[in-house]
DNA sequence: CGCCATATTTCGCATTGTGAAATCGATTGC
DNA sequence: GCAATCGATTTCACAATGCGAAATATGGCG
């Protein structure tokens, strides 16, 4: 070992992520990028796509179908269907996601818009699970996908619940990106307004994540006070009406009611 | 090399699959193994389910954990956020479910049981997705789940419309391994009774899988006549309708006129 | 306070995974 | 129909990578 005069080949030219077993990261980094495309790709382009040598990527894929992560069609590639087992074993807020079902369902039904349920992962919220109405038109988040806290309704609540240090650090941390022109990306003025929405038990996004989508979010608290998660309506700001507000209220408290402590 | 005097450490005790590359197949068992338990679950009992060193496991869990596959709680595992995301990406079949869900919420609100929709994976059949009633009593089935072909009412008629040497095949490959009482066991008997259900275009499962539940199948084809799918009725064995065989073939054929080609 | 049971870290070793290059196979153009 | 081309697989020699025994931290309990 203590030779390797070679010129450290090791780093490659990605840099990516620090992990501490090579080929874990890299088998990561194939399946991201098979999931990141909408159909089956090539071994082409996720080599590429990972920066690794083909018959690199080959391997890694090959021991991946044995284990049925991955699928083949062809000689694409797609996510194996025993992440679908998985992901629906995600433990953690599993039995959150089992409890807002029917409820979530029932409001979709009552005022015929996507309804979302969501929680806080760091710096984002997380979709968790959607009831979508059955129309031409609608809003339509990925389940898993995530967004920033400050162009989300819930994630605004949930920035306005910690203290109001907690929420500078985080627009430091983040740069307050903006996705649209109405995203708030003034330190103040989202101090301001998320203490405002904390107040009124309940927040607006004014086409701050995407232009013509407006939502209304609540949060879920369990007995203890903690935030639990988020709910929230998304639909074509147009159709947005303020009616809807006291519907997701009585839903997230049903929710709370019933949830257990765990 | 040579050395190695240590009785061949390496096949482990639970033999398991053989796959190419040991640390992908070592971090699926622990997935696996994760996904097994109900909740989070200590380093000891997954390095003891998977077979590994507890080191090792660690070392692989550690990477797990940095990549987002496994996330802890204290000092117990639990599966990561990224497998929601995953799953729910797993492309084969995705616009299938994203069809098929609206027409089996509508039949599961007719009759009020639980509606499955599963495709065939090899020998088994894998629940894609199915709609709850809301009732107390009811059959659940996880999402990602499997069940052998020759217990279920969807993989009898798969096992039914392919060749009878296929059926026959299947029974020598899996001796058939009975589930209840009920179970068919006998290759003539399951042969025989194959062919019927497909005639009939419709297969019960007579608590051939669980004993108490009674399920009624049908398959979904697409415009040349492959099979897709197939979308199954769940309940309580004394409370299935023969009336409900009616609906669900109406609600295979609206998926099937329906479907994308590919 | 000290004991026991787990979790985590260290470290030398050889097994494992690596990637360049060669082969295979299918498609395209001539 | 044949060569040329491009991508997917396989081979192979090498050393970097991941391995696991043992040592060390941590923490829960009597």
């Amino acid at each position: 070992m203590a030779k390797t005069p070679s010129p450290s080949p090791s780093p490659a030219g990605s840099g990516s992520s620090s992990g501490s077993i090579q080929v874990i990261d890299r088998l990561t980094v194939l399946l991201e990028g098979i999931a990141r495309h909408r159909d089956p790709v090539s071994l082409k382009v996720l080599a590429a796509d990972a920066g690794l040598h083909p018959s690199t990527a080959f391997r890694i894929l090959a021991a991946a179908i044995e284990n049925g992560l991955v699928a083949r069609e062809g000689s694409h590639y797609r996510l194996g269907i025993r992440l679908l087992q998985w992901g629906s074993r995600v433990a953690s807020h599993r039995d959150l996601r089992r409890e807002a079902r029917p409820l979530m369902e029932a409001l979709r039904d009552k005022i015929g818009e996507t309804v979302n349920l969501t929680v806080r992962q760091g710096d984002e919220v997380v979709y968790l699970d959607r009831a979508l109405p059955e129309r031409m038109m609608r809003v339509e988040q990925r389940i898993g996908s995530r967004a920033p806290l400050h162009v989300t309704a819930v994630g605004k609540l949930m920035l306005g619940e910690g203290s109001e240090t907690d929420c500078r650090e985080y627009a430091r941390r983040t740069g307050l990106p903006g996705y649209t022109r109405y995203s708030f990306t003034d330190e103040e003025q989202l101090v301001q307004h998320v203490s405002g929405c904390v107040r009124a038990g309940f927040a607006y996004d004014d086409e701050e994540a995407e232009t013509g989508v407006g939502c209304i979010g609540v949060l879920v608290h369990d007995d203890a006070g903690q935030i639990v998660a988020g709910l929230s309506i998304s639909a074509p700001i147009e159709r947005r009406r303020d009616e809807w507000i006291e519907l997701l209220k009585d839903t997230a408290r049903a929710l709370s009611a019933g949830s257990v402590t765990r």
